[in-house]
DNA sequence: TTAGCATCATTGACACGTCAACCGGTAGGT
DNA sequence: ACCTACCGGTTGACGTGTCAATGATGCTAA
């Protein structure tokens, strides 16, 4: 196949003009997609989509609590970037931060009741606002090659320098 | 369409299980592509992709220059955010920016020679980043499927409230 | 024992975006 | 002429993300 169509898998370097356009539409998409489920999720809520990831995974955890890298790694951020993001839900009280009892070096997150609260208020309307902008725009068709897209689009990701 | 599968666009107001996780998928995904380009760039650059739009504009403008409300529209951007970028680029000698001599209230913002430099310098391993990690990563059936879910979401983004 | 060494987590500096307030100038209506 | 309203642009405050450096703690090998 890379063989039958010539210059598409060869030699060349860099993207059509039309592959260049659809680059662009749908990275821009994309974002402003994020964008606006980040605004609408910010308006029925006062949360972030940051905030939603990480009191999602305190309430499906058992005693609603983690340990902070074990949270880090279930939700694929950075140590540093959960650290500054649970120091600005401390100060809003949405979860509390503590010394584990049991691992001696492992910082405890657990969720408070605040936190659970906000949740709880949150969901319905931000898996609203990803049916209507997401879901809905769709065709089934193109919801499943969606999926499909994504996982082409990480398997390349996740071999950064392959070839 | 519609009738014929019950349900599906119907009184429904959540997303089924399956469809959360291809949006999760598909919006990470593209969240985390969109990173990987921009540390690419950096690595190859020291550009950000915001600056390589401000540039990339710049560069096709005649004069290489542009009001700055002009290029803020060009580009999609709210004023602010261009305001608070070519803050930064200006500091950094890639743009300058002046009153315009003919319209009284208009600023103009104009490439350097750094700042072309830095463009042309960055726009080869640009385009072949986005080669490699989009255009390489999918079946051409599979680019024109991203080009129409794009051109889908932009449509229902831009009504927000249709409905 | 102690000298590394890796690991967990935090911190500081900085770039980036958004929001709301502000400023100066122009245009319109009275 | 004057008041107002808008328009182009900037600014400040703040949330967010990355990177590199730092503490603090346990593990391992001399």
């Amino acid at each position: 196949m890379t063989e039958a169509t010539p210059g598409r898998r060869g030699g060349r370097q860099l993207p059509t003009a039309d592959e260049l356009r659809i680059w662009r539409d749908f990275i821009e998409t994309t974002a402003a997609l994020g964008s606006r489920l980040e605004s609408r999720l910010q308006g029925d809520s006062s949360l972030s989509t940051g905030d939603y990831s990480v009191l999602l995974a305190l309430s499906e955890a058992e005693g609603q609590a983690m340990r902070s890298s074990e949270l880090a790694s279930h939700i694929g951020w950075e140590r540093s970037r959960l650290s500054h993001h649970l120091g600005r839900m401390e100060r809003r009280g949405l979860i509390r931060r503590q010394e584990s009892a049991t691992v001696p070096r492992g910082a405890e997150v657990l969720l408070t009741t605040a936190g659970a609260e906000a949740f709880r208020g949150a969901t319905f309307p931000h898996l609203r606002a990803i049916r209507e902008l997401f879901v809905d725009a769709l065709t089934p068709e193109q919801i499943v090659a969606a999926g499909e897209i994504a996982t082409a689009l990480r398997a390349r990701l996740d071999v950064p320098r392959a070839q």
